[in-house]
DNA sequence: TCTGGGGTCCTAGGACCC
DNA sequence: TCTGGGGTCCTAGGACCC
């Protein structure tokens, strides 16, 4: 350690100073099954399932954190140390309706809004002072807005730069606002313990405590070119970090830019661990017309596709193929995966979790073969047809299961509803 | 304690091409 | 027969976030 911090004159990429709000909304998850059920104010509320299930809290109320009870513990454990604790179900619809709503209050204040998730947002409020009036006054504004118009508690960070606006929301919780004033950044962030810094999780934070390192202020008395040494790239978007600067990655880039998807995927984890090929395929099956659904919704066409397997002893694989040509046909991604599946699976050993991902979004290309062409684009509008049935009757009502023998009957015993169980798409399955 | 589901980004090695 | 380097694509795994 020595020498002093060099004044670093890069290409700024932005060349005046910026005002950034972060908007997180408090308890999000607890806040909103409130709404629905206004009995459950003031108490121990886990969010994310049963006591007795595999899975992990998703959202606890105030009271129950009380208790040592945290997001992303095991229910079982949230359990243990609150007993007394509601537990409840995870409802992602309302959460995302409630989310569009707090989007809306927030387009009233910039038109340049950030969703950075289901529960939190970044504003450029650059600019904004002949509006709103100065940051404090503006945000208060809009702390008060929001809850009138939503119901919903929210705390906001304002700083010259997204790590700042975001590391004073989380200082500002419950429910308060809080302003890092422009040249006092690096001495609000000088006591903070590394690990407050977005990005620093477990391992990092580790890693940092070896060297000594524990407060952020501890990683400024360091070079730059020591960080990098021992933490590469990473070590030097740190540096610019425990400056309260906008380093690296994601963070760099402008309020409001491309954010369209890059991967979508969906897993499912056994209540209990299964060896039961059929029951697997089925699965699979399953995943795989919930992301080719996810695909057409979106107008995308996958050209990798991604297994993934997790065993009893939580030892995870991927196992994944790129396609000739982009697709979002379920029978499609079902097939590579099934492929994948059996090239990688040892017949007999239970299997906890599986997932399908796709990936490489590409404009579908033409394969050259009218024929072919053909064919998928009948197939493409049939999967559309079943999807808006599915709309209407309900996730169950229509399955697409040619190609898979067993689990075919499966699903259709899911069907107790008598709704279209059989969809005309399944016809042409022939080669 | 016994570990969800949906994402993003980064690293590293090997294949392949020039 | 031994020996290059750079660039790109693909795959696997892991850290991290909400």
């Amino acid at each position: 350690m020595s020498g002093f911090a060099t004044p670093e004159v890069t290409e700024a990429p932005f060349l005046f100073p910026r005002t950034i709000f972060h908007v997180d909304m408090d308890a999000f998850f607890v806040s909103v099954e409130e709404l629905t059920d206004p009995s459950l104010k003031g108490k121990a509320v886990v969010v994310g399932g049963q006591r007795d299930e595999r899975g992990v809290v998703s959202a606890a109320s105030y009271e129950a954190r009380k208790f040592g009870v945290h997001s992303a513990m095991p229910l079982r454990t949230a359990a243990k140390l609150c007993p007394h604790a509601i537990f409840v179900n995870g409802h992602h619809e309302r959460y995302r309706e409630a989310s569009e709503q707090v989007y809306q209050v927030l387009m009233s204040f910039s038109p340049q809004v950030e969703m950075a998730s289901i529960d939190e947002a970044y504003l450029d409020m650059t600019g904004t002072e002949r509006l709103h009036g100065p940051p404090l006054r503006a945000a208060h504004t809009l702390h008060e807005k929001m809850k009138a118009e939503t119901r919903l508690n929210c705390s906001i960070g304002i700083g010259c730069s997204r790590l700042i606006a975001k590391v004073s929301s989380a200082k500002a919780k419950p429910n308060g606002v809080l302003w890092v004033a422009a040249g006092q950044e690096a001495k609000f962030l000088a006591p903070l313990d590394v690990g407050d810094i977005p990005g620093v999780g477990k391992v990092t934070e580790k890693n940092l405590h070896a060297l000594g390192i524990r407060k952020v202020g501890d990683l400024t008395r360091f070079e730059d070119a020591y960080l990098e040494e021992h933490f590469g790239k990473w070590g030097l978007a740190l540096a610019g970090k425990a400056r309260g600067e906008d380093a690296g990655g994601w963070f760099d880039s402008a309020v409001g830019e491309d954010t369209s998807a890059k991967s979508i995927s969906h897993e499912h984890t056994y209540n209990e661990d299964t060896a039961d090929a059929q029951q697997i395929e089925s699965t699979l099956m399953r995943l795989s017309e919930m992301v080719g659904r996810r695909l057409r919704e979106n107008g995308f066409h996958a050209r990798t596709l991604q297994l993934k397997l997790r065993y009893k002893d939580f030892s995870t694989i991927t196992r994944a193929h790129s396609l000739p040509a982009p697709t979002q046909l379920d029978t499609e991604i079902f097939e590579q995966i099934r492929a994948l599946f059996r090239r990688n699976w040892k017949p007999g050993v239970p299997v906890r979790l599986l997932g399908v991902h796709a990936s490489s979004f590409e404009a579908q290309a033409m394969q050259g073969d009218l024929l072919e062409d053909n064919r998928r684009q009948r197939w493409e509008q049939a999967l559309a047809a079943a999807d808006r049935l599915r709309d209407k009757f309900g996730e169950s009502s229509v399955s697409l299961a040619s190609g898979l023998k067993g689990g075919f009957r499966e699903r259709i015993q899911e069907n107790p509803a008598g709704l279209p169980g059989q969809h005309p798409a399944q016809k042409p399955a022939k080669k």
